[in-house]
DNA sequence: CAGCCTATGTGGGCTAGCGCACATACGGCT
DNA sequence: AGCCGTATGTGCGCTAGCCCACATAGGCTG
């Protein structure tokens, strides 16, 4: 069947062994993110983690003075909550839903109990949490040395890759939202995006026409990063 | 005595339970770092971990073009090996020694095996891998938003809490290569800090006068990543 | 179908930081 | 002391991206 709840759509679940899995699996609970909804902000106490199937999720850093960053993005290749993990539990980041969909939620309780147990599940977080951080590493870098265009193509693959269609119902506003731009940068590259036929705007809506083009006017950073993702987790189908 | 080699100058290994120190003790073999030595390099298999006491470290991405952006510092209050822990044997990244100094280096098997057992050993080392992912967190957005004047203090703070002298012995060519920016940009900088009196630069020589004046000066970034360091690691000292 | 709210296109002035090209000054060397 | 290599100060033109202000145009609601 194909409902949207299927936890195999999730990459880091469909990559445990099948016993893993079924262990797992009776504690997952389908739910429905919205676009726009907190999963966590800096400070609170994370309860759940989030493995999405059809969500996507922007992990935020957000300054003082209300300027926001995104630090990563995370679809179905991923999971929200690695701070779980790594013992503190709270994060300086926030997280908010980007693309509205689902994710399977577990518990924090229960993610640190399966954690905790040496065995590919704790194996396959820590490698997804070193992904995360080269994610992480490269938008520093992209952040201080790359284009707006080249950021815009970088950033439309990479929620491409996670998206099952080839389309993103998203406001411009919002995308230059989490780049951490204005609003009109995006309109203008966009609008260059458009001309040379790689991409169609309509309002609060961006269709991916040629994708080759994108990667062409991309800066490096996403080939290198997803090249550095299958080489983490080579058992994960991405695509 | 007070010669460079205890470990304790590591704040990651005083803060360890005293059992479990003396349990790593012997497995730490003190190295001397110098200025510009590569520790590894982006693909490069991981030998080592290191525990720098007295070196300052720089973790860098390094974009094709040759750019390149320091993604976070590890001085005396962390580890340069994260990687090894998260069991991508290799990074994206590359590590080079900002501040010659002392370190202490640990085997990457023996560091493994540590981390595998449950305990303390493996939940500092966890805590630390966060606070270094709030670094880079901060290093994206403060490289989006923030000026230069704000960064270069912002770099000189952090710099200086892991330094025990208030003298960098270190060009300013080699800052900007650090933080990817041009070198006439960090001399512009610094000449305002200069004129302010909070620093003074003489050849390879930075001396910061007055701590509070680029405290004043740097973006929140500072404060709330120390902040975060305190809270991630509440049982080591930072000063 | 008419009205309104919100999303997108566009333009003008401004600044930070880039690239390049020198002038200068420090400090180790013979 | 004098030399020379390298580190630092400075100036100029250029561009990307900012801030602000407004024109247009989808598309939902009544």
């Amino acid at each position: 069947m194909s409902s949207p709840h299927r936890p195999h759509q999730n990459h880091l679940l469909s990559a445990l062994p099948a016993a893993e899995f079924e262990r797992l699996a009776p504690q997952l609970k389908p739910v429905l993110l919205r676009l726009g909804e907190i999963l966590y902000e800096p400070g609170g106490q994370l309860q759940h983690a989030y493995f999405p199937t059809t969500a996507i999720v922007s992990l935020h850093y957000v300054s003082e003075s209300g300027a926001s960053t995104e630090t990563a993005g995370v679809g179905n290749e991923g999971m929200v909550g690695v701070a779980l993990l790594l013992g503190g539990d709270t994060t300086s980041s926030s997280a908010m839903v980007q693309t509205a969909g689902y994710a399977y939620r577990l518990e924090a309780r229960l993610l640190k109990q399966a954690f905790d147990r040496p065995g590919p599940v704790r194996d396959l977080l820590l490698r997804y949490t070193q992904a995360l951080i080269t994610q992480v590493c490269q938008t520093a870098a992209c952040n201080r040395h790359h284009s707006m265009e080249q950021q815009l193509c970088r950033w439309l693959l990479l929620n491409l890759d996670r998206s099952p269609a080839n389309q993103f119902i998203m406001t411009q506003e919002l995308i230059a939202g989490m780049l951490g731009v204005r609003r009109e940068g995006i309109a203008d590259a966009a609008g260059k995006l458009q001309h040379a036929g790689f991409i169609r705007c309509r309002r609060a809506h961006i269709t991916v026409l040629e994708r080759i083009g994108l990667e062409s006017r991309a800066c490096e950073c996403y080939a290198v990063g997803k090249k550095e993702l299958n080489r983490l987790l080579p058992d994960v189908r991405c695509h």
